[in-house]
DNA sequence: ATACGATCTCTAGTGACTAGAGGTTCAAGA
DNA sequence: TCTTGAACCTCTAGTCACTAGAGATCGTAT
């Protein structure tokens, strides 16, 4: 059995952030000390990183609840959890595509402009005023 | 000289992001009518387009206060407009980097599960609890 | 017994909006 | 001129996933 503080040393997750998922569902309530502070055990600590590696990958709150959730019932179709991750899958490609653009118009624009200039004539400036000046739709 | 909701309209902004966008600093406060409704006119719409286009390209409020008050100086240097793009750029490739290891690591997790299995075996639940399954660092 | 770092709860703040309540104004048609 | 109703006004609160801080209590080493 540990303390918050140790949980967050092996996770990488910090302590008030422990707090805020116990809060929101994801961490089962704790245990308490009589003095009422919070003890974990190994099962903590894997559901803990568990959830940290999904909150990398992207996943929200939301996913992860049902993520878990499904992890609880191991019977269950895990049709649920495939569409889970193939939903954030293309919502991750769909973010690429658009940074993707753009980067294309940040180059283009810090490009125009060495910073050697004067603001009136600032290519920079100039492009975010006239959005005519862009090569695409972003 | 026309309404907010005229504006919003013309440059698809919304009407509260508007008078946000006002109270934040980045319009200046616009007319009144006798009756206290805002009236714009080409310079409004003008900045709004201006502040619009920065938004789509990812910059902060607070960058874009700074690119406001550059323009409003036109005998200024234009460094700090071009530090300005150029980090945004820099922030955009981190972001695409991220995004594209996680694109990688959901491909491989998802191509583990086609959902016709149950939850005790999935690949994707496998996956979240158990980092050590991952091909690198995300 | 004491010190002091770790923990507790609670409230509020972040960024960039969005939603809703409750009230007022404008413009068009009768 | 009057009336209707859409558009406008301000203000507060909610979103997401935390983060920060206050003020109080706990646990452990000396």
């Amino acid at each position: 059995m540990f303390s918050i503080g140790e949980l967050s040393k092996r996770t990488k997750v910090k302590v008030p952030t422990i707090r805020y998922y116990e809060e929101m569902g994801l961490l089962a309530e704790a245990e308490r000390t009589a003095g009422n502070q919070r003890r974990y055990d190994k099962d903590g600590l894997e559901r803990l990183s568990f959830i940290r590696h999904a909150r990398e990958l992207g996943f929200s709150i939301e996913a992860i609840l049902s993520l878990i959730e499904l992890q609880d019932h191991p019977d269950r179709s895990c049709e649920a959890a495939n569409s889970i991750a193939t939903s954030q899958l293309v919502s991750v490609r769909a973010k690429i595509k658009q940074l993707k653009a753009l980067e294309k118009e940040l180059v283009r624009i810090s490009k125009g402009c060495d910073g050697s200039g004067v603001s009136e004539d600032c290519y920079v400036l100039a492009s975010l005023s006239d959005h005519g000046l862009c090569d695409r739709e972003h």
